[in-house]
DNA sequence: CGTTATTACGTAGATCGTAAGAATA
DNA sequence: TATTCTTACGATCTACGTAATAACG
């Protein structure tokens, strides 16, 4: 059964001149005879009577020129929607964010994302970097946007750093600590609040603060819901220790301040695009890394430290 | 977008090696590359990550193959449902029946036919001949059995006559005449119940009687109905004049006897299947026709006239 | 080095267009 | 005789298999 002779049989259905049908699928009239009798021979039934100018379909020409109608209208279909998958205008796409990257450039990027591809269905894991990696290898996402430190040596990972967003410790604006130069010592008394940090960003942390032990950085809440973090500084004289780019809204509005901490340490964190080696990434896939991409670049110019 | 095209990456999607699902398309290893290179050339998508050993879809293989797997079960439906069509297993006939063939034939062919061929939608037809002839014009019906000595002349009808069937006079058991010879003068003080005849009929029945005036035949009942024309007699002393294959059954369970007419006209009828000249008939409409050539043979048997 | 996918190349089959033929009005 | 479908024939294009090549473990 090739597409292509059904074709013919509806022009001819349609036409029903020979002629006139040759010439609306772009073929000889004796060709489209020729396929037509193919057609007829393939399926042992005769399905057109032919007298002399008057061509009309027989009961079982009718009867395929009903279904052969409905076939390729989905086979065009098909043609039509590989056509707008490819222009990343239908079809879904999973993937993952980490905490930080979730507060800073989704907000920006999945609203952009609904309204240019309205037709593509989402699906946006926010959850920490196991998880992801886990459901990366499992290929329930196709990439994740996290913190790509723990991702150094990993071959079978293809990581694409997206730069360093600078971190810090942010307040409510009536906190003891606000307005002033403090030192990281006086943290202590407050407790940071901040999110499931890789081991290797606490032990960094630690070494850079030049102190040896884990409980350097005091940290009495954990938790990767960068929104109840924020509900607790908010809230409590916690101490929220996060990326700039997860308080940018909040700073702007006053509904937190950054503390000006004079021995601060490098806080910081590296966002990157993380994929499976090898495998290909779906058109939309790669729209959304564009995305993202051009989401950090325009944060990281408005992202440096306000005091 | 070939169909055969799409059963080879269907093959590659679930043998995911080309060496398998070559040989399980019947193709060699380097054509079945070929193709699926063709197929990702004319998606302008590549369809599977190919790594030494290991072929996987690609996001947007899987989104071809998860339609084009719905596509070919469609065509393959096709496929079977025009073989099924051919073997009279699937489809629609509608044809027509006049009062008499419908009464005589009928109770046999149409159970017959719905237990041979379960899956065919019937309509069957009951009319006169006038309607039925508009009804196989308008294509409204493939063909019809009816008396066919209206259809003498029409070329553009294909007539096949089925024989003649006579007709004879038929009363209720505890009617006044029956049961001896009667004369057709006799009759006229009962009146007569009939289907609507032809004019030509009519006229050739006069005729047969030797008298000239179209009231030869006292009709008191025109009505193509013949079960309720066989009420009528069955209730009444009205004579029902019909062809004796329409009342064998009731002849046989004594609701109905035959008049002995001595003088009775050659009446009768003759039976034939009338379509369009030049059109195909339906499988399934061949088979209808050579099952009511078969019930009319095996009636002929039978059908001699009773007193 | 063995396995597996791709590229090269010559061939067989399908399909095409032009031209000639047959049928019908 | 004009129109329309079918058959004949030569040309072209596609898809195939075999063989050689390349990539990877």
């Amino acid at each position: 059964m090739d597409l292509k002779r059904l074709s013919h049989l509806l022009a001819l259905a349609d036409e029903r001149h020979f002629g006139r049908a040759a010439e609306r699928v772009h073929l000889s009239q004796p060709a489209l005879s020729r396929s037509i009798q193919a057609l007829e021979s393939e399926t042992g039934q005769r399905l057109f009577d032919r007298d002399t100018g008057d061509v009309r379909p027989t009961p079982a020409g009718e009867f395929l020129i009903e279904r052969a109608r409905r076939l390729l209208f989905d086979a065009r279909s098909l043609e039509r929607d590989m056509a707008l998958y490819s222009d990343r205008q239908l079809g879904s796409l999973a993937f993952g964010v980490g905490p930080f990257p979730a507060a800073m450039l989704m907000h920006q990027v999945v609203p952009r994302l609904r309204l240019d591809h309205p037709a593509v269905t989402l699906r946006v894991e926010v959850n920490n970097w196991q998880i992801l990696e886990a459901r990366l290898r499992a290929e329930a996402i196709e990439f994740f946007v996290a913190d790509i430190r723990n991702f150094t040596a990993e071959s079978d990972l293809l990581i694409r750093s997206l730069g360093q967003v600078s971190a810090g410790f942010f307040v409510r604006p009536e906190h003891p600590l606000a307005g002033r130069q403090v030192s990281m010592g006086e943290l202590e008394g407050y407790g940071i609040a901040t999110t499931r940090l890789p081991e290797v960003v606490k032990l960094e942390t630690a070494r850079t603060l030049g102190i040896s032990t884990r409980q350097a950085l005091p940290i009495v809440l954990e938790c990767d819901d960068v929104a109840l973090l924020k509900t607790v500084a908010g809230s409590t004289d916690t101490i929220l220790g996060v990326i700039h780019g997860a308080v940018a809204e909040d700073i702007r509005v006053g509904r937190l301040i950054e503390l000006h901490v004079v021995d601060r340490p490098g806080f910081h964190s590296e966002i990157g695009v993380v994929s499976l080696q090898g495998r290909s990434l779906s058109p939309t896939a790669l729209c959304v890394i564009e995305a993202v991409v051009g989401e950090m670049q325009s944060v990281h110019v408005e992202q440096s430290p306000r005091f």
